[in-house]
DNA sequence: TATTGTTATACTCTATAACTATA
DNA sequence: TATAGTTATAGAGTATAACAATA
C-alpha cells in the first residue's frame, strides 16, 4: 500500500480527513494483535465477551458487527488458542455459551494495555483536552448512528 | 452487512469509534457518486486534478494514495465518460497530462455541492463549534502522519 | 416452520509481479 | 538500466445462500 501521500486538495474534506485517520489508526493496531496473532476484531470480540459473558455466538455478531458466516472463523481462532470457552446451551442446544477463558482474560488485560499505549501514541499529536473531546465528537456521532 | 451494532463495551476504544464514523460516512457518500456511476476516490481524484493539473497518473496515484495499478481502472472510467482529457507528455511521451473536461468540471462542482450536503446531514447531531472542532483535530491527526 | 451455527462460494478490493514503451 | 503506465493474477475480507441440528 502507497503509506505515505499528499493530497491538500483533500484536507478540506472532513469525509477524506476521517477515512485517512481511521486507516492510519487500523493499521498501525493491527500490527499490534498481529503479534498474538489475531485480528483487531478480535480484541472487540474479548472486549464483548468480558463484559457480557456469557453470550452466544450471534449475540455477539449482532454486537460486533461481524456478519455470523464471518463470525464463525474468528470465534474458531479464539477457541484454538483457547482464548474462550464455548459450552453449547442447557435450555437451547442450538446455540453456545461463550465465556473467556483465564487466558483470555490474561490476553484481554495485555491487549487492553497495548490498546491504551497505541492511543496514546495515535493520538499524541493532540494535547489531552483534545484527545478528550475528539472521543467525545465521535462517541456523540456513533450514538447518532445506533438511533433507529 | 450488518448496518446496527450495539456494543458499549468498545464505546470507550476511540479507534473503533474512529472506524466506525469512517465507514458509516463513506458508505453513505458512496450511494452519491454511484449515484453518478463513479466511486468515492473518483471524487478525490477530480479535486486533486482540479488543484493541479496538468498531473500525470503516477502523481494522481502519489497525491492520493491508490496504487499504481489500480489507478488504471479508475482513470479509465473517468476517460470514458469524457471527464478528463488524457493527453501523452511532450517532452516525455511514457506519461499522460491529464487535465479535466469542461464535462469534468460541471461534474466536480454538483459533487462538491453534494459532498457538502452530506457532511452537514452526517454531523448534524453536532453543532457548528463541534464539527470545524473535529475537523480540525482531523487534520492536526492526519497532517502529523503525513510528517517524514 | 423458524432459528443457531456452519460450510461453500462468489464478489469486491487491493497489492504484486511481469510486461511495453519510452527514456 | 530505470521509469510510466498496463495487465494478469493472487490474496484478504466479507456477504449470500444452502445446509444440519435443534426448537
Amino acid at each position: 500500500m502507497v503509506k505515505s501521500t499528499r493530497h491538500p486538495a483533500l484536507f478540506g474534506q472532513t469525509g477524506f480527513l476521517l477515512k485517512k485517520v481511521s486507516t492510519a489508526s487500523f493499521d498501525t493496531f493491527s500490527d499490534i494483535t498481529a503479534a498474538h496473532g489475531l485480528h483487531p476484531m478480535h480484541f472487540g470480540m474479548l472486549l464483548i465477551i468480558d463484559a457480557e459473558e456469557p453470550v452466544s455466538q450471534l449475540e455477539l455478531s449482532r454486537r460486533s458487527g461481524v456478519d455470523p458466516s464471518s463470525m464463525v472463523g474468528r470465534m474458531d481462532a479464539l477457541d484454538e488458542r483457547g482464548l474462550v470457552v464455548r459450552k453449547r446451551g442447557e435450555r437451547d442446544r442450538r446455540t453456545y455459551e461463550i465465556r473467556l477463558s483465564d487466558a483470555g482474560r490474561e490476553l484481554l488485560e495485555v491487549l487492553r494495555r497495548e490498546a491504551e499505549e497505541h492511543r496514546e501514541r495515535f493520538l499524541a499529536p493532540l494535547d489531552a483536552a483534545e484527545q478528550a473531546e475528539l472521543h467525545r465528537l465521535l462517541l456523540k456521532l456513533t450514538q447518532s448512528l445506533e438511533e433507529p
